[in-house]
DNA sequence: CGGCATTTTGACAATCGTCAATCAGTGTGG
DNA sequence: CCACACTGATTGACGATTGTCAAAATGCCG
């Protein structure tokens, strides 16, 4: 199976060999994560940079109430806290959703890749600025989208993001989100949310079989929830890889080998990485 | 008065007197837009980088119905589209909301910017980083809050961001956006939101003076919307800007003079920027 | 002053939330 | 193998928030 991290840089800019490489090493060791922990909390400064493998995560905040909002969905080969070097400590907290694999990368780690290695600094920049057209995209469907158009939207932008690293078929994906957590990720309640589901599936748009999700008629579905995948930017643009060369000199390419070195020294040296 | 991009980009990364210089060399012209102008489209590769330096723009899209969702504001100070160029075309268009000053940063300034000045690059991908955090209290707001603390929250961040570039005094600032434009930014209909409004004049918790906003009890607003403003990462903290030494010599201090030259020199030099 | 955009109002309807009970699935211990 | 507990899904009755429509009032600018 390829590696759903390394599947989702390698379109955000090309990589080379060496770079896969490097990536590979860097993410050897996951750890197994139950449902419902956290990873990490709002005010945190985290040493770690998370990186899922399996499962779903979920960047979320609690309101006073109790109540809780999803602002986004981590999916395998997402990465959860790459950039909170710059800004200090964490504004949001970030939980599993269901049991989950997950790699704590040492922040040396990251900054090595991305001092080091342009393609994959810009291709890390690269998922950050799609992140943040997924926020954008979920606050148009929060604010001018009805329940069920909302749900449907979020499953047609969970089966093209699941698809980009492998873990889809062509209309169906392993879904084990809870009513609840759907909830909290609409701006609904769990009750509505139900009601919601169940028309979808009398309408013939989805099936549930346990947490197997299947999309009945892709392109129906799409048209429902008027889904515009382009916020993604999963197309490949020959025009904007190109200036990946510009970034440094060529020549680094042949440092290869001491940044293998560095990596596995890293490896070898760190006692397993361990959650908080 | 102080230029509103150099009080924001200080906030994330500490200036040379050469990086406020070149700053102030790179936003000399602005242009007057008319409210509710497009300055990007969706779908569009723009050449210029926008930066608005007087009133308030939106990035917003448009849902099938003919509905529109803003997904944020941009205020004096902020930069519409810096990063497009590493994710390719459009996925969102912008907007005025009101008659505004902008100027049209070339490409090739803003790569200059981040290529020859680190922290000037450093700064940048700061405040891309604070938009995030934005986005996502944003989402938080049109879940689980009602339209009154909505409301009460937008006008609580508006505060403290045009606070942070001088351009709202502790309780009031300049208002001129619309409650049409409102509803589109909260996901509500407009007449809601005129409803929200009355209540909230009412209780005493805001008044409107034509565009002017004065929140007659900033503390009771902020409990009210339940206001936390860590998102907005406005606190600077040593730990992050201590990095920032290592890159030039303490000494260009001194060259603060020679501003003004520059800036004259650039005044006669450029033909004014001309929008696409 | 006249035209136009914006705000304000009222009546009514639709969406969605809350509460509380029941049902179903899963895993555990005896 | 079954009783039990627990979590999550489902249902029904009811209420609250918010939307829609259409008209009237107000404010702004030339």
């Amino acid at each position: 199976m390829l590696n759903p991290f390394i599947m989702k840089l390698e379109r955000g800019a090309r990589l080379t060999d060496e770079d896969r490489q490097v990536l590979e090493e860097a993410v050897l060791r996951s750890q197994h994560v139950g449902a419902r922990k956290d990873l990490i909390h709002e005010g945190d400064v985290p040493d770690n940079v998370h990186l899922i493998v399996k499962g779903f995560a979920c960047r979320y905040k609690t309101v006073s109430d109790g109540q809780r909002q999803i602002m986004a969905y981590l999916v395998p080969g997402d990465l959860c806290d790459l950039h909170v070097s710059i800004l200090g400590e964490m504004d949001h907290s970030i939980a599993t959703l269901c049991p989950c694999e997950v790699v704590y990368l040492p922040r040396a780690t990251i900054e090595d890749l991305t001092e080091n290695h342009s393609r994959i600094n810009r291709a890390l920049w690269w998922v950050t600025l799609v992140d943040e057209a997924i926020l954008r995209e979920w606050i148009v469907n929060m604010g001018r989208r009805p329940a069920d158009r909302k749900l449907a939207h979020l499953l047609c932008e969970l089966l093209m993001r699941l698809q980009s690293v492998g873990l889809a078929t062509e209309n169906s994906y392993e879904f084990s989100v809870t009513q609840a957590d759907l909830g909290d990720t609409l701006g609904l309640s769990s009750v509505h949310v139900n009601r919601v589901l169940q028309q979808l599936r009398s309408d013939g748009l989805i099936g549930l079989k346990g947490r197997n999700l299947i999309i009945n008629d892709v392109e129906r579905l799409k048209e429902f929830a008027e889904f515009n995948p382009n916020y993604l930017h999963l197309k490949r643009r020959e025009r904007d890889r190109s200036g990946d060369e510009a970034v440094g000199p060529a020549g680094v390419r042949e440092s290869s080998p001491s940044v293998m070195d560095v990596l596995k020294r890293s490896l070898a040296d760190r006692p397993p990485a361990k959650p908080e």
